[in-house]
DNA sequence: ATGGGCACCTGGCTGC
DNA sequence: TGCAGCCAGGTGCCCA
């Protein structure tokens, strides 16, 4: 999916189409996604207003009225704007229809996404309660991460990829971040310095900062509120391009598993 | 506590 | 052309 950049930009697009606005209907037309939609959720919403929106890690939160929508949008989902008439397509799941004669609509081939719902503070619900802190809190600094990773055997990249340590790093950014920082992803997380520390916290939020400016990024399904691709693709340095020459030096970019998932890295700039 | 592997699901691509 | 096999932006859960 869609990793934090690829939310923070879905949140941006809808955001000014929601805030103010309120629920008209909420149509399911497939409550099986990673968890079903309860089946009460829409009689629910109706008539509450959108208050504000957020982002914790990767769930989308739309604030409302009485209570607050926590969205994943998994591994291929995508949010759009869209008005209330525009016909449905495949994997069309879910309408939010709201009162401008807008709807916000969820796409999701994988069906790995999901809809939660909450009363009480988001932020203590047990999908959110337990998360590492967000990338650009002050909280997550180079000591942080020096200390979180002391006692890790597992390699440095699983560790960035893992959401009660860090937040929003999947597997796009945590490769591309671990080129900028010149650490190689299979690095045992206890062996990795101070200094690479201090790299990889800079690297992190430069990537994720650059990946939002641009969009996000799309490999496949993912495309922002306006249906518009992120162009982050075009930027990368290492992700999918195994066998090319790296940007930077020139030595072909090598792949690896790690944990069932791709890694990529140049093993001459990385270490 | 930590780490590793699996499951959930659809579609696109590769190679026989 | 058909089809099996493998791979893909995530992450909660179960087991050792």
């Amino acid at each position: 999916m869609p990793e934090l950049p690829e939310v923070e930009t879905t949140r941006r697009g809808i955001e000014p189409h929601l805030v103010g606005r309120t629920v008209v209907a909420l149509n399911v037309h497939e409550p099986r996604l990673r968890w079903p939609i309860p089946a009460g959720l829409a009689v629910e919403l109706v008539g509450q207003r959108v208050e504000r929106t957020g982002r914790r890690a990767k769930y989308l939160l739309i604030e409302l009225t009485r209570g607050t929508l926590l969205w994943h949008l998994g591994m291929s989902g995508s949010l759009r704007v869209l008005p209330a008439c525009a016909p449905r397509g495949a994997h069309d799941h879910v309408d939010l229809v709201l009162d401008s004669g807008f709807l916000l609509r969820f796409n999701d081939p994988r069906r790995f996404g999901s809809i939660h719902y909450t009363t009480g503070d988001p932020h203590t619900h047990p999908l959110l309660g337990r998360l590492a802190p967000e990338p650009f809190d002050r909280e997550f600094d180079a000591d942080y991460l020096w200390r979180i990773t002391r006692r890790r055997r597992a390699a440095i990249k699983t560790l960035l990829m893992n959401s009660h340590l860090v937040v929003g790093v999947g597997n796009i950014y945590a490769n591309e971040a671990l080129f900028r920082a010149r650490v190689r992803p299979q690095r045992a997380a206890r062996t990795i310095t101070r200094a690479e520390a201090r790299r990889l916290v800079r690297s992190i939020r430069a990537v994720l900062t650059v990946a939002i400016r641009a969009g996000g990024t799309t490999l496949r399904d993912y495309v922002g509120a306006d249906g518009n691709p992120g162009w982050f693709r075009q930027r990368l340095y290492v992700y999918e391009r195994d066998g090319k020459s790296c940007r930077r030096c020139r030595t072909p970019v090598r792949a690896i598993t790690q944990g069932q998932r791709s890694s990529y890295y140049c093993p001459a700039c990385q270490r």
